[in-house]
RNA sequence: GGGUGAUUAGCUCAGUUGGUUAGAGCGCUUCGCUUACAUCGAAGAGGUCGGGGGUUCGAAUCCCUCAUCACCCACCA
């Protein structure tokens, strides 16, 4: 053995030796391991990572599940853990649309067919590399139960799980305030928008009341939407307001009659205490627009110009337009005032902090009315539990929200909406496409199919936008009832498919897979995810299960949820702040035994942010030598003579020392084991070190160095190999190099050996 | 605006149901190249456990209050 541990050479050989092996493979270990009894079943789904680029620190997170499924697997459990990459919709579109911008291109210079095989190229080279990375940090699933989100099984059940949804009711098309980016030209989901401070205009507009020559005054940072204004509304019990509420104010930009209308949701104390009213383009406007049954006008158009309603302001761009309009209400004398250092918040996508515009656009949504009840069932029963009560309350108060869920992105990227539009039925068609000249047209389908055939249309096919009561066919394939049809061009939200990784991954329903390891044990996950991916899982799973023998079944039982890995300061890595970690770096560094320390021990996975230390890795690093270099000392102290592993306490041999420590080891191995069943993860390590490190090397091994008996000997290497399981989890590659050195003949890999008791 | 959590050594954090002189890693100081390991060993300095009050024989640990800092949700016309 060489007298320092070579983390590079020995984790490639020892990751290579389980791989041949087939250590990984239930079925496998199963045979591999003595006694060759099949215990019960323990299961863990990996989140799948984002296949569109190289792993991130965050990654290194996964320690914890492999944590979990090498004591598991040790303990005797038959232990399948589940892989997979995912294809991740808007995410990877984005990346790629970088990409291509680099290269002077867009996505528009593409029909649907030719991006979506363009990205799904790339995305399968950069899911072998993530797979291939989460190898280097000793990760132990089943890579031949690997999934793609974009396999036909996952494809196929998606499909399966919207018809069954839609024919139970539970979807719907609507016209809804969406978050509608005109950049990507894409709709988000409220988890998908932020709220951004910044510092706003905010302008004091008079509406005349008809009829007198009094006017009531409105503060809004948003002029340009006065021309979609259908109301003026005021608090009722708001004194300075009640003479005019049977009265109606004329809008100063296009002259509509507007009634005065009174709602306890404005505020007597905010700017003048009267608010406009603008349905079409705010979502507290159309919350009272609906209650007060108003009129919803769309002023903005997909392409996030002002249409013809905005008269004088029409085809420019909001920004723009609040230019305009406030100087045409300046030259009315309908601009009392502005107040140019108003303090407010505008939306924006969670992405690249571009503007959302909220707006009313068809979307398909399901009704999350009886899921998310079943959900807070579920969770309230604690047939679902979680490692903090924190995380308990969290997800059940987004769960009783019961929003509507927008399933529809007009991203290509992703699994298509399996609906199919009849075109004689439906007149109003608006087609984008590529023509065979390369040139993109733009229409509704009755003015092109004057001009071009349906074949040339579909083959070039870029986005179909439909109006909300539109008539639909739903159907994976084509309707083959001889009539015209284009298909949806939207695609399903990445967690609509992602929310169904349970029955994906495990074959629901008929696999053996499923029947065996459905529901998974333990789900580890970051929090961040929580509503957007946790909670989707527990609802359609309790959904899809409801009509089985067993009935509505959650996806796990148990669920982690670690922090986001900070620097050592406790700041968040991002890449704007420069401060992220290569988590292979680490890796090459100080070898991934000593990462997965640094993350397992050395931070608190269980916070909410739990800080790397490069100094700590460091110090795992100096560990997996001082492990190694006790390995070292056995077998220079064995010579020619092997030891065999085993001692027992009744031992006549045994001296006092031999005992104090045989006994220690017992307690040891007691407050591990339950420390791990609890996700104690950090207390754990941390005994097994300070035990290894203090008690073992720096005091029994002194104790014994002059010690000429063989008792001496085997009662060392009893307790290391003790130890050498209970670190196994924590720090597979160095413990199972040190096994290898001390083993014997015929003794049983450390990753398939029995767990010490 | 609604809610949650945190505040312990220079830094990052542990401290299980309240119980003997408050712990770890890194950093720092001094000494030591002793044949497992200098990616090491030995010894050591350093904290009135955010402030104040209370319960108790006894509180970092329970209660109240103040302060500071995070975070989640909603969103201001």
């Amino acid at each position: 053995m060489e007298k320092i541990y070579n983390h590079k050479e020995i984790e490639n050989k020892m990751y290579q030796l389980w791989e041949e092996k087939n250590a990984f493979s239930p079925e496998k270990v199963i045979k591999l391991r003595n006694p060759k009894n099949i215990g019960e079943p323990y299961s863990i789904l990996m989140p799948p990572p984002n296949a569109n680029a190289p792993l991130h620190c965050g990654h290194a997170t996964y320690a914890i599940q492999d944590l979990m499924a090498r004591f598991k697997r040790m303990q005797g459990f038959d232990v399948c853990y589940f892989p997979g990459t995912d294809h991740a919709g808007f995410e990877t579109q984005y990346v790629y649309e970088n990409k291509l911008k680099k290269e002077g291109k867009s996505r528009f210079d593409y029909d649907r067919q030719t991006l979506y095989s363009l990205v799904l190229n790339f995305v399968k080279l950069n899911s072998d590399l993530a797979i291939n990375q989460l190898k280097k940090i000793g990760i132990s699933a089943d890579w031949r139960r690997n999934t793609f989100m974009l396999d036909k099984k996952v494809v196929d059940r998606v499909y399966k799980t919207f018809i069954k949804m839609h024919k139970e009711g539970l979807i719907y098309r609507d016209g809804y305030m969406v978050n509608y980016s005109t950049f990507y030209g894409t709709t988000f989901s409220d988890l998908e928008t932020e709220y951004k401070d910044s510092v706003s205009p905010l302008y004091y507009i008079k509406y005349s009341v008809k009829g007198t020559e009094e006017s009531i005054t409105v503060a809004t940072v948003r002029p340009e939407t006065i021309y979609a204004d259908v109301a003026i509304a005021v608090n009722p019990k708001d004194n300075r307001y009640k003479k005019y509420v049977d009265k109606v104010v004329i809008n100063p930009l296009n002259g509509r009659e507007m009634p005065i209308i009174q709602d306890e949701y404005v505020d007597i104390d905010f700017g003048t205490g009267a608010l406009k009213i603008t349905p079409g383009h705010d979502i507290n406007d159309y919350k009272i627009g609906k209650k007060h049954n108003l009129e919803i006008i769309s002023l903005i158009d997909l392409d996030g110009k002002l249409n013809e309603l905005a008269k004088d302001c029409a085809g420019l761009y909001p920004n723009q337009a609040r230019v305009k309009s406030v100087e045409i209400l300046k030259k009315k004398g309908a601009l009392a005032k502005v107040d140019e250092a108003y303090e407010n918040r505008v939306l924006i996508d969670y992405k690249d902090g571009r503007p959302i515009e909220p707006m009313i656009l068809p979307n398909w949504f399901i009704n999350m009315e009886q899921l998310s009840e079943a959900a807070i069932k579920s969770v309230e029963n604690e047939d679902i539990k979680f490692n903090k009560k924190l995380w308990k309350n969290e997800i059940l108060r987004w769960l009783k929200e019961k929003k509507p869920w927008p399933i529809s992105r007009q991203t290509i990227f992703g699994i298509s909406i399996p609906v199919w539009y009849p075109i004689e039925d439906n007149d109003n068609l608006q087609v984008t496409f590529i023509n065979s000249k390369g040139e993109s047209k733009f229409g509704s389908i009755k003015s092109l199919l004057s001009i071009y055939n349906l074949k040339e249309i579909e083959d070039g096919l870029q986005k179909v936008i439909v109006p909300a009561n539109a008539k639909y066919v739903v159907s994976v394939d084509k309707p083959g009832d001889g009539k015209q049809y284009l298909p949806e061009t939207d695609t399903f939200d990445t967690w609509f498919s992602s929310g169904q990784w349970p029955f994906t991954t495990t074959g629901f329903p008929d696999s053996s897979d499923f029947k065996k390891y459905f529901p998974t044990s333990f789900m580890d996950s970051m929090w961040d995810i929580m509503f957007f991916w946790i909670a989707r899982m527990l609802m359609f799973s309790l959904y899809l299960t409801k009509d089985s023998k067993k009935g509505s079944q959650v996806p796990f039982k148990n669920v982690y949820f670690h922090g986001a890995i900070a620097d050592k300061s406790g700041k968040k890595m991002s890449k704007s702040k420069g401060n992220t970690i290569d988590p292979l770096e680490f890796v090459e560094k100080y070898g991934a035994d000593a990462l997965r320390m640094g993350i397992l021990v050395g931070g608190n996975t269980a916070s909410r942010y739990s800080p790397l230390d490069e100094d700590k890795v460091r110090g795992y690093r100096n560990f997996a030598n001082k492990i190694w270099n006790v390995a070292r000392f056995i077998q220079i102290s064995e010579e020619n003579a092997a030891v065999p592993f085993g001692i027992e306490l009744t031992d006549k041999t045994l001296r006092s020392e031999d005992i104090k420590i045989l006994t220690d080891c017992s307690a040891l191995v007691e407050s591990v084991t339950s420390k791990l069943n609890k996700y104690n993860f950090k207390l754990a390590g941390e005994e097994i070190y300070e035990f290894i490190w203090n008690r073992l090397a720096n005091q029994y091994l002194e104790e014994i160095k002059d010690r000429k008996d063989i008792t001496a000997k085997r009662t060392l290497k009893e307790v290391f190999s003790i130890c050498l399981k209970l670190l196994h989890p924590f720090m597979p590659f160095v413990t199972e190099a040190a096994w290898q050195e001390l083993k014997q003949k015929g003794d049983l890999d450390l990753i398939v050996s029995n767990w010490p008791n």
